[in-house]
DNA sequence: ACAAAAGTGTTTAGATTACACCCATGA
DNA sequence: TCATGGGTGTAATCTAAACACTTTTGT
């Protein structure tokens, strides 16, 4: 039918904004632009939409490419379509986030294409409008951790308490009271407590936690006031 | 520069799920398809990204086309992309969602379109995924409207609380206690009472408000524990 | 024994909920 | 005056927040 031809047709990127946790910070896994324009700034990974994918699929797929990773926690952000924010052509661009283990992540992708983790509070200058794209993603990860326990995700299967705390500090840049952080996150009934203590960070050991199977997290209780 | 030239481009669309109140339910302003493929499915209102606009001005366009207003609150809900959503073509479509005052609502364009508004408890058929753009939008709007009056947006600029209530009433689903709702919006601090009552709709008459002006509504207190 | 981190308990302030009650007015 | 919605007040419950206290263990 020809009912469309008349409409222009357009490149679809996803631009994907990938949070990791090591050091106590949340960290952003950034790629040097090694052409013009903008040669130096630093980018998010990202691609262009194929014929045969949908969004969350190229997603997944960059998300591939970029860490060697599946599987992973992903969520749309919102689209970026200024007609000029791309200098060279008309490139609407769709935001995703990610949240994944460092300690999963492959190490040689990182000496291959000269990839590097920020700190969320130390991020060099960004390509075109990527700095929009993570504020508005750190918002959205933000808004989700703030009924789930999603920033689980950043964690190994097993953590402490005192772990998925510091996440949640490092998430809101904020400290919560550990006292109060524990009861309520014990209180969502979400976590099951292992047999297995983490002797390595103080001497009296703490529990190690994982996330329960078949818990739907989400529309439970609120974890943080907003 | 050829960077990008190795990749397909893609119709985009917008659509728009435009939500009215009136007899206090919350209703849809949806469109019969009058061709194929879908023929006597309804549909919402939506158009193609053209070059030299965001999707933001696209939505402001197809809404202005469709209902004859401009300046109005829309929201971006999120993309719809699976490659065969469309069976005609490879469609990649932007949902939007907007308030209206149906009192301002151009009657012209109902009788010229056969356009008709829909309570958003008793929709027909609806086009490809355009169910699921409902949805998805409505959830927002649940969202937005819990931490912000922005259902005051379906109403005309002088309401009384009772109005209100109602339209929250009927965006949430159930019903609010009147004292405590009544109190806890007072409590904002973004009302401005107006020296004018309501007769027409009691015999003590109920006092007006409006949204005081320069108030950023967002980020204060919560109206709807979710 | 004691320092340091893990984990528990207590107290207070504030918010939410349910619901009783008073007020103003037209018929 | 009385029925009807508009508007206020209050007690019971729940939640969040601050912080003191107890437990465990390696040195």
């Amino acid at each position: 039918m020809e009912l469309y031809v008349n409409h222009p047709k357009h490149y679809v990127a996803v631009d994907c904004v990938i949070f990791g946790y090591q050091d106590d910070q949340l960290k952003l896994l950034l790629y040097p632009r090694g052409f013009e324009p903008s040669k130096g700034n630093w980018s998010l990974p990202g691609g262009f939409i194929q014929n045969d994918e949908s969004s969350d699929e190229a997603a997944a797929r960059i998300l591939k490419q970029t860490t060697g990773l599946e599987e992973i926690f992903m969520e749309q952000v919102q689209v970026f379509s200024k007609p000029d924010r791309d200098p060279e052509a008309r490139v609407i661009s769709l935001a995703y986030y990610a949240l994944i283990r460092i300690d999963l992540y492959d190490e040689e992708i990182l000496k291959k294409t000269g990839a590097e983790w920020y700190p969320i509070n130390n991020l060099p200058t960004l390509l075109f409008d990527h700095k929009d794209m993570v504020d508005k993603a750190l918002s959205r990860l933000q808004q989700k951790a703030g009924y789930s326990l999603i920033g689980s995700e950043l964690l190994p299967e097993m953590f402490t308490l005192i772990q998925l705390r510091k996440v949640y500090d490092a998430i809101f840049m904020r400290e919560f009271d550990p006292g109060n952080f524990r009861k309520k996150i014990l209180s969502l009934g979400v976590l099951e407590r292992l047999d297995l203590k983490n002797a390595s960070e103080s001497k009296k050991g703490a529990f190690y936690y994982k996330v329960k199977n078949n818990v739907d997290e989400t529309g439970k209780d609120r974890i943080v006031k907003l």
